[in-house]
DNA sequence: CAGCATCCACAAGGATACTG
DNA sequence: CAGTATCCTTGTGGATGCTG
């Protein structure tokens, strides 16, 4: 996902599918449901997702803003302060994404038990 | 998505978050969503989505049926006819999905405002 | 603190050729 | 037809160093 929002292959795609990508990426996911909760600034959500470089959370929150999901708010202090929210459209796509989150944490249990079944019956 | 179910960094990830991304990947979204509506053979279903390669088809396919979402018929016959559908789990997650991407289809246009907005705003 | 710019390694993914 | 195997290009994303 990068910051002008490119993709491999993103230039023959309809957009919407896109913005889907952008949504339901590595860290967009995470990024939404960390914010449903409450807004963060950058260095807290970063701690609060773990493993996330700098630059991928940068590029995850400007892909998000543009499309309309995440308010970003500088205020002009020193040291800087920006505090990241999500806007009502936002609001709607981290539930959309978290309902798919817990689903699937849910489900794991048969997703292992189909992992083993596939696995015994081959090399 | 790789055939042994390996993303970037995924030793260190939480399974679910690696079914996840299983289930919202590229293709796997699109392969999903295409299985809702009617079970398909390979070519079949590599001509409905468009611009799959072989390989990324198979590879998706492949996780999915590992993750249980998908099942896989083959039949011996000559030539060769497999027929892929969903699991009721993979019937689940497809259902997920769908709502998911028919949500972002419906607010593109405010992705789209929001866009302009944000780019209005900078060089 | 909150970024941006650069470099770099590795993995995703496409093209091609071949097989059961 | 439905894949597998291989090569090769591309992009993703991490690490580092610098700035307002």
């Amino acid at each position: 996902m990068g910051v002008s929002s490119r993709v491999a292959g993103a230039e023959e795609m309809c957009p919407y599918r896109l913005v889907l990508e952008h949504v339901t990426s590595r860290w967009g996911v995470l990024v939404l449901i960390a914010l449903e909760e409450r807004s963060y600034r950058f260095s807290e959500l970063r701690r609060e997702i773990g493993r996330v470089s700098e630059k991928m959370l940068t590029q995850t929150l400007q892909t998000l803003e543009r499309d309309g999901m995440v308010h970003r708010d500088a205020k002009p202090v020193i040291p800087p302060r920006v505090d990241y929210s999500l806007t009502p459209l936002g609001r709607e796509a981290a539930a959309q994404v978290r309902t798919l989150a817990t689903w699937t944490e849910r489900r794991m249990d048969e997703v292992a038990q189909a992992r083993v079944k596939y696995d015994e019956t081959r090399p």
